[in-house]
DNA sequence: CGTCGATGAGTTCGCTCTTGTTCATTTCTT
DNA sequence: AAGAAATGAACAAGAGCGAACTCATCGACG
């Protein structure tokens, strides 16, 4: 499907009879997204997902060709994460969306779900705990997870295998101020 | 930036002056491109990216609380790739989109990187002569690629890898091309 | 305009998957 | 019709997904 087949759906939806306005909204909407992201911020439409902006670490790649290795700098790159409703949707292969009471059915699966994890809640405790005290992580207390926190991780991951260098509290780090 | 946001800046463009029709179109055209992925189909909007579905094999994965294993089976979800000019735009963290003879300033870029990989020829060698003679033919030199065996790959790699881990090393994973 | 309810984010960690290169071919856009 | 953008292919490694669960928050509805 490309844009204009795109534009004639759209166009035929209740409430969108002007196809040439359906093709200016669409347009300026792109554009706005485009501008958002590069700007760093989040799109979030809920149901649907979240466009944003996402940091891409320095690289080696190849040549196809002849193969040899060749480095890559860092950039940052548009994303998007789909959400609930739409990844629902296509695993399930159904219409589009139907906003209705069916919730209450999901809702019913994910409480006997509970049921079942709740025991080991102890458990993750300590588990938590140990691991604090243990790894001594460098401590993002504040500053929100976003950063660079992947990179951290991996290399923090390797490291602590070996052995534990930095001793950082590790706050509790919870969503304190981050949205 | 959430939903309403977004309505407000589309609003904003030249050619939209009705809020509540941006708002309608905005609907439409997410209600439209979920069903098209949903039917597997892609749904490409040029200089902007590609929504498309996409298959995720079965995996392994673990409840962040207690840690245990959990099976997950295969699943179908949404995904979205950039295209080249929301990319170059994103990267650069310039303005939305200027489309003009921007390509130019690509272009030499282009060029310059071809420059660095031009010396590399003598080892594309034969892959370039086999090219300039039957191009059509596509001889592709080393290794072929199978078919779609995806799944069955990864499965295969599992198994080897529980039985004989290390001597798995030259399993001649092939991913299938599937884009 | 206010409340109820659905939704997203954050967390851990293994494992799959994506990213990135070049260049030619192909499709779609303007 | 002209040209820009997308696709594809081989390969390696870093990157991110995903499950279960909770809560602050967004959003839909009256």
């Amino acid at each position: 499907m490309n844009k204009s087949e795109l534009i004639d759906a759209i166009a035929a939806h209740p409430g969108v009879t002007d196809k040439k306005t359906a093709s200016a909204v669409l347009e300026a909407t792109l554009s706005e997204i485009q501008g958002a992201v590069t700007k760093g911020e989040k799109v979030s439409l809920t149901g649907f997902g979240v466009f944003e902006r996402r940091a891409r670490a320095a690289r080696m790649a190849r040549n196809p060709r002849t193969g040899e290795a060749v480095k890559v700098k860092k950039t940052t790159v548009p994303a998007f994460r789909p959400g609930a409703g739409f990844k629902e949707t296509v695993a399930s292969g159904k219409a589009p969306a139907a906003p209705a009471k069916k919730a209450a059915a999901k809702k019913t699966a994910t409480a006997a779900t509970k049921k079942a994890a709740a025991p080991a809640k102890k458990a993750a405790t300590k588990a938590t705990a140990t691991k604090a005290t243990a790894k001594k992580t460098a401590a993002k207390a504040p500053a929100k997870k976003a950063a660079k926190k992947t990179v951290a991780a991996t290399v923090k991951k390797t490291a602590t295998k070996a052995t534990a260098k930095k001793t950082a509290a590790k706050a509790p780090a919870k969503r304190a101020a981050k949205r």
